[in-house]
DNA sequence: ACCTTGTGAATTTTT
DNA sequence: TTCACAAGGT
């Protein structure tokens, strides 16, 4: 399998190259398309390298440089090192190189900022009279509102004592000190956000103000790449507001086009689809104004519309918001086997269809199973055992959601127990990111604490780490010699335990019962906190995750606190293996993702387990199933259902060799058309011998 | 009949 | 953060 490919199609794959290659020549602005494992990032490094063979003297003596965007990150760390050191290609993420290109224009961006200070002032004002939620500030006279306002101003730090508390506590509190208002007080969601839009109103004219009488701080806009929100009254934007600037700033002055447009006459952009459309606008608007002044200058955008899986993105409306564009288009696909490759293409059921580059790419296989939740262990096992799966050859399993894919992995209790603390009850959306993000740097505090935790026992449990990587890695804790060494790891070599409050405990022993000063230090090293104790621990996680907790509920809190310690230590191990699953020297027979996860990823072995329902979303799958032929579909409808098949295609494309789906709901209506895409459905179910489960 | 309050359950990813 | 729902009040 994979091992022909015959001239003809190599030269085919070639001619889409120099199709490329052309445009760049000429200067013609052009978007690349092809479906999944077609070589797009090949496609991209092969025309950076062109533009550098050719065009690079030139650039050189005119002090030009070549513009790469990528998506996160990580495919930017992963593009330069595929291209080797570069002066002329400047590879960032698009967020980065906007505000390089605009952060010394800060005259200008405070102009900007007054204009959407302005512009959010009238939007709450707006809101103030119209929005349900404040008809009863609304119904005040003018007297009675400033003097609401007032007195709220003065009462802000009141205010956000009680902005947890029950409807009782609030009463209580500005009951007497709002008598003469009393119907603001009537319910007290709505009061809450009455007093909040008041709040960032007068935050935002304070701000201004401040901008005005150019006080200290205010005379500049800082993108704080940081926080997810603006800070608008602290002259602080977020990744939004940032391209929005950008996009106002480029508009508005031609000499900031003109300079971007000599510095950078080449800008190639990887994946698209997923940036913001205001990035698309932004090159259209330099792309238009460099014919104008008869400038050579040339976009090429890389990427494909069916892979958009982010609502943000500009997915297929590129041409929209850039026309005239050229198009190349490659169909070859140099990933998968010929049987998945033919049910992906039934899932685009789009001009591009795809055939393998290989002669020989038969040999996979694809199937689709419907079956109940109950039986989904018993699916990932027989493909275990069916494929014979281990570190070198591994099973990826696929779930939508961080949930089910944490419970499947053997750490949804782990899950479980944090998300009903106070701090990830008031951020619920914070503990996917704060507990489950590949890049551990955004680990939260409590995480990242268990992370060192459990990194430090795996490090010396695990009798197949080869001593020395053992040393390297408590070289990074302590310097030591080799003697030093043997004698720590003898004593590490003590710690044990089945819970994590176990491990704690020992750990806790072991430091404060041995002289060894190495030890020690290592010990404070990983852990990182004052005094360690099994209590001063205890009371650590208590304090960071029930913070300002109130006497009526510390017994609840004490409770989660010692479930989570209760907790086997094995459930962090998988937890553990789960955030390192990118890792490459982490090597499992298993591994689980959610869908979007897998985005630009490969693998030999795919199961992907898929429910109807997603989040909000009801009746994802089935919608899609049930208009597979349907083309009258429109708006909401339409939005849905390509929702469900850009995310279905991704899952399955990431395929090499075999494809196994487990559908976990009715196929009734659905049946024909998944016979259509996947060939007849069969039922999975597990004849149990043991009756009591 | 309508409003208010409290509670529980749900969410993918990146900058 | 937003929805849905049940219980209780007016």
């Amino acid at each position: 399998m994979f091992s022909k490919i015959s001239p003809a199609k190599l030269q085919e794959e070639e001619e889409s190259q120099i199709d490329i290659n052309s445009y760049i020549a000429s200067s013609d602005s052009f978007v690349f398309q092809s479906g999944a494992g077609a070589g797009k990032t090949y496609a991209l490094v092969e025309s950076l390298k062109y533009i550098v063979n050719k065009y690079g003297n030139t650039l050189f003596r005119h002090n030009q440089k070549i513009m790469c965007i990528t998506y996160t990150n990580v495919a930017a760390n992963e593009l330069r090192e595929r291209l080797g050191a570069s002066q002329l290609v400047k590879v960032s993420t698009i967020h980065e190189r906007i505000w390089d290109l605009i952060k010394d224009y800060k005259p200008q961006l405070v102009e900007i900022h007054k204009v959407k200070l302005n512009e959010e002032i009238s939007l709450l004002e707006q809101k103030l009279n119209r929005d349900d939620n404040f008809r009863a500030y609304r119904e005040l006279n003018k007297e009675k509102k400033e003097q609401f306002q007032k007195i709220m101003l003065d009462n802000k730090d009141n205010f956000y004592k009680v902005y947890f508390a029950k409807a009782r506590e609030v009463d209580e509190l500005f009951g007497p000190i709002l008598s003469d208002i009393p119907n603001i007080l009537k319910n007290k969601d709505k009061f809450r956000r009455t007093v909040s839009a008041i709040y960032k109103m007068s935050d935002y004219e304070g701000c201004l103000n401040m901008i005005e009488n150019k006080e200290k701080g205010f005379h500049q806009v800082i993108y704080n790449s940081k926080y997810n929100r603006d800070r608008l009254q602290k002259m602080q934007i977020s990744h939004d507001t940032l391209l929005e600037y950008g996009l106002t700033l480029i508009q508005k002055y031609d000499l900031v086009k003109q300079i971007i447009i000599d510095q950078y006459p080449y800008v190639l952009i990887d994946e698209y689809q997923d940036t913001s459309k205001n990035v698309i606008e932004i090159m259209s608007t330099l792309n238009k104004y460099a014919s104008e002044i008869n400038r050579k200058f040339l976009i090429g955008y890389f990427g494909d519309a069916v892979q958009s899986i982010y609502e943000n993105g500009t997915g297929k409306n590129l041409g929209e918001i850039h026309s005239n564009l050229y198009s190349v288009i490659k169909t070859f696909n140099r990933r998968s086997c010929k049987e998945v490759i033919n049910v992906t293409n039934k899932i685009r059921m789009d001009s591009i269809i795809q055939e393998s580059i290989y002669d020989d790419s038969t040999g996979g296989s694809v199937k689709f199973y419907y079956g109940v939740r109950n039986n989904v262990n018993a699916f990932i096992n027989k493909y275990l055992e069916e494929w014979n799966c281990d570190g070198e050859n591994p099973l990826d399993c696929f779930f939508l959601t961080h949930r089910t894919a944490a419970t499947y992995s053997g750490f949804g209790d782990i899950y479980e127990q944090l998300s009903k603390t106070e701090k990830y009850k008031v951020l619920y959306n914070q503990l996917t990111t704060e507990l489950l993000s590949n890049d551990i740097t955004k680990l939260g505090e409590i995480p990242r604490f268990l992370y060192n935790i459990i990194h430090f026992i795996e490090k010396f449990k695990s009798r197949n780490t080869p001593i020395i990587q053992i040393y390297d890695d408590l070289q990074f804790y302590e310097e030591m010699t080799f003697v030093e060494l043997q004698e720590v790891i003898k004593l590490l070599g003590q710690i044990n335990g089945t819970t994590l409050g176990d491990y704690i405990i020992s750990i806790s022993e072991l430091y404060n019962e041995n002289e060894n000063i190495k030890l020690r230090k290592i010990i404070d090293n990983t852990l990182g906190i004052e005094s360690i104790t099994y209590e001063s621990i205890y009371n650590y996680l208590l304090n960071s995750l029930f913070p300002d907790i109130k006497e009526d509920k510390y017994k609840n809190a004490e409770e989660a606190i010692s479930n989570l310690l209760d907790i086997d230590i094995s459930s962090y191990e998988n937890w553990y293996q789960y955030i390192q699953k990118d890792n490459p020297s982490v090597k499992e027979k298993i591994n689980y993702h959610t869908y979007h996860s897998t985005k630009g990823l490969e693998f030999n072995n795919v199961l992907i387990i898929m429910e109807n329902n997603f989040g909000t979303q009801k009746d994802l799958f089935n919608f899609y199933f049930k208009h597979y032929d349907n083309e009258g579909l429109e708006n909401d409808e339409l939005i849905k259902f390509e929702k469900a098949r850009n995310l279905l295609y991704v899952a399955c494309s990431r395929a090499i060799k075999n494809l196994r789906i487990l559908y976990l709901d009715d196929i009734a209506e659905i049946k024909d058309n998944i016979t259509e895409i996947f060939g007849e459905p069969l039922e999975f179910s597990e004849i149990t011998k043991n009756v009591h489960s």
